[in-house]
DNA sequence: ACAATATCGTTCGGTAGCGAACGACATCGC
DNA sequence: GCGATGTCGTTCGCTACCGAACGATATTGT
């Protein structure tokens, strides 16, 4: 979303009210709700690409990739749906991320004993040491990312978004 | 991230506290912070999947080409350069935006008039048509996704991610 | 039993998305 | 006035990401 739209600059934030309001002229139109949506856009998209500058690239792992392995470092063995579901991704994704898991070592695919449907996913040693040594440093930055705010505020920002998170849960 | 993290549950949440500190047992690991950091992203996909699903669908449009769109609509012609950063997106993803939208007949490119190097892009008559046709819609569903909150929850929102990208802008 | 139905993971076509390398053009230093 | 340096947009290789279609396997109803 355009970067007017997440200044700190209050005349300018205004400023990109008004243009937007001078296009679409609408007495209804939620300018509020533009900018939280906005901006939980922008901030994701800017903590996603320093975390994998800054601490995944070196192990040449991808957002969706890293977040794989931890769910499978964490809960162990799953299978390949609850883990799409865990990492947020759709299957179709999974299927591609899983490829580039294995080909790296990192993980591996098993049949279910009894289900020849579905499909087990457990990680390797190699992959457990690889995120055993990735963690720390992320979550390190994970507290530089948001040292700006006090541990209410991080507590608050977790609250609204899981408040955003329900309701679209609910409302489709 | 997993889903565990951004769970209306106190108690699910604070077992998967317990599970991750298992694995990671680390005295100044931040639980916070990766709270933090998980729901601004599962909110962000969420929100995107959302629109995409919902609003821009029916029109063939990707959030990108959407955002690109709507910068043009309100700002006009653009030089690429400005465009991107403003889209939040990097020079070699916005030429294949661009492809997109150029092949759709929304936006049109042009040289720069005395600089060689530089490249104008303007939305065509359609473009402007399109947009002013998505825009409503749009905001409505922005307000259906912030209807949880209340209005200071959304300013307060928007000011928490702010503070955030503030950080990202300065620590790097 | 056994067809209808549901549920798996994969495939496919399309759109992003990044960083690095590249070639065209501009500008600066002298 | 012309090389060194900087700044454009594009290309390239790679990784994602989705929804729909698909084939294989399970389950359910009768």
């Amino acid at each position: 979303m355009p970067g007017a739209f997440s200044s700190d600059d209050e005349v300018e934030l205004r400023q990109a009210e008004r243009d937007v309001n001078a296009v679409f002229i609408d007495e209804s139109f939620d300018f509020e709700a533009l900018l939280a949506v906005s901006n939980v856009f922008r901030a994701a998209t800017a903590v996603r690409s320093h975390m994998e500058r800054e601490v995944l690239a070196r192990h040449q792992l991808g957002w969706s990739a890293f977040v794989v392995l931890f769910v499978l470092r964490v809960w162990g063995p799953k299978q390949s749906n609850e883990l799409a579901s865990e990492a947020g991704i759709t299957g179709g994704t999974l299927t591609g991320v899983l490829n580039t898991l294995e080909r790296r070592g990192l993980v591996k695919r098993a049949e279910h004993p009894t289900d020849g449907r579905r499909l087990v996913v457990s990680p390797t040693a190699k992959g457990r040491r690889t995120i055993d040594e990735i963690m720390p440093v992320f979550n390190q930055h994970e507290a530089i990312v948001t040292s700006g705010l006090t541990g209410d505020d991080r507590t608050q920002l977790a609250r609204l978004l899981r408040t955003v998170l329900r309701t679209l849960d609910t409302e489709v």
